[in-house]
DNA sequence: TCGACTCTATCGAAACATTCGATCATGCCC
DNA sequence: GGGCATGATCGAATGTTTCGATAGAGTCGA
């Protein structure tokens, strides 16, 4: 049973010829003998039944179908040289696919840099990212499918997780304009608070044990999405707190309004989310992760939001 | 000496057991034995340095680095694929290439749409236009260098030439506005013609014997370039007859104004320069040039210009 | 025109790679 | 537990590719 499809070398070889000029200036640049490089560019004609070369002269000319595929074979040893030099990076610890689970609350916009970066860099690690929070988002990087995630600090508590501080985000309380309380222009008391829905994220995880952070309102509604909260918040369905940049442009536009919270102390702090990067100890994470983390704490350090 | 790099074959095992679910079955749908398979993969493993498949569970399962190289390996296979497909082609009388000249005069846009059909049809037949004039454009055809021309037929007379009519083209003479013949809107008689400037097309080629058709001034400049020609007739260097198509819209707008000539017999008949197809008796078209000339001559019965 | 050189095709022998079929240990599923 | 399927491994058989030598033909400069 003759193969029917050309393999491989026999492009080699073939591509050799072209550049080379010669069947034996390629023999001797595979380091093979002459007769090996005739007898493969033989058995190719002899599968692709197209004659590839004309010997008729002193050297071999390309037949016009020799000229006509060139180029493919020259994509298919491109393609599979692509492949060898994938799994070369893999083979040398290069991680497969940079999986990183980013916490909603994370401002894209610093992360979208370090990853350009990065896969620049790092070509053969594609990056695939997750979306999600607070527990839920740090248990991908629990459970080992992410190698890296981008998490809130006190969703990321584990002896198992390597962390560090990345940045803190600042948390604004808004309310939509028609509501009663973004209609008030004045500073708020937490007992003005408690009468109104609040929005609160929760977690879709077990992981934070249910603990609330910044809950003052009596009657709350749980979101488990960041975005959904975004959106009722515009609508008015109640107040609560978001990260800064995502309410910069509709505090700017007017869509949502800040709350001046005052406590007994006086006018209260805004309150400051710390994020951090997080890993698995036993799994950490190859060359372009470290990439990214760096990138990213080298971020944080110049801007520290 | 160790292969380096996997073979075409290698991959081909690669994919059916992905597509296949286990070895045994990756051998059933190749034909092979099991163990084959498994010499296979465990060869490819080897060359890449890097394991595909965990065998671990009853059935082998894709690692990380698996399906980060299975659409590489997919790709080199399709391209190699095409590669054989394409090959066939030209085994089967494809040509490899479909080289053809166009006289200048020709009208552009009945042939795009032909080609476009064409190569729709015959994706391994890809085109390659030449354009010249007169007997240059017929040289092409002669020599063997295009299979097929589409010519002046007072130009391309040869017995070794098929030739078939395909349509006629206006000429018409014109001049530019701030020329002494294009200011006068009355006809023109020959004998106002005869001192001003002509601008004739020549042949580069020494195939038409110097034979000047439809000259009448005294003073002609001779101009190897359709589009030259046109550029110095809307300079107001002289006065020409160019193709209808290529007037149109200098007419329409007023950049080039037709004259009208009055001969002995009144009114002169518009000039129609008769445009054909034309290849060598001995090397007639591939199934693609074929497709083409029929329907070049379709769509010329259709409309006939 | 000769002679030295280089080119490709071809041959048999040797080296190599791949295949097969049989056998084994293991996991699955009823 | 028993029947079945899976993948690894082995030796033998088969096929493919390589090598080196040789022959015939083209090139190029003296």
């Amino acid at each position: 049973m003759p193969a029917l499809t050309p393999s491989y070398d026999q492009l080699q070889v073939f591509l050799a010829v072209v550049d080379e000029g010669s069947f034996s200036a390629a023999a001797r640049s595979l380091k093979r003998a002459q007769s090996a490089v005739t007898y493969a560019i033989q058995k190719l004609e002899e599968q692709l039944d197209v004659r590839l070369f004309d010997r008729a002269a002193y050297r071999p000319a390309l037949t016009e179908a020799g000229r006509a595929l060139l180029p493919r074979a020259r994509l298919v040893a491109d393609e599979m040289q692509a492949l060898r030099n994938h799994a070369e990076a893999i083979a040398a610890g290069a991680e497969p696919e940079l999986r990183l689970v980013v916490d909603a609350m994370f401002p894209m916009d610093r992360l979208v840099e370090s990853l350009r970066l990065v896969s620049a860099r790092f070509p053969h690690s594609p990056p695939r990212i997750y979306v999600d929070s607070m527990g839920a988002a740090a248990e991908l990087v629990l459970n080992g499918v992410c190698a890296i995630g981008l998490l809130l600090e006190f969703s990321s508590v584990s002896e198992h997780l390597q962390r560090d501080k990345l940045i803190d985000i600042a948390m604004i309380p808004v309310a939509a304009p028609n509501h009663p309380l973004g209609a008030a222009d004045s500073p708020v008391s937490i007992e003005d608070l408690r009468p109104h829905v609040q929005l609160v994220l929760s977690d879709r995880s077990g992981l934070s044990g249910d603990r609330d952070y910044g809950v003052f309102s009596t009657r709350t509604w749980r979101i488990a999405d960041l975005g959904a909260k975004h959106a009722m918040l515009k609508a008015g369905l109640g107040w609560g707190s978001l990260p800064a940049h995502l309410v910069a442009e509709d505090l700017a536009n007017g869509r949502l309004r800040r709350l001046t919270i005052r406590d007994e102390a006086g006018l209260s702090e805004v309150v400051r989310l710390p994020l951090c990067s997080a890993f698995r100890r036993d799994r950490p994470p190859g060359p372009a992760g470290r990439h990214l983390l760096a990138h990213l704490s080298a971020g944080a350090a110049r801007k520290p939001a």
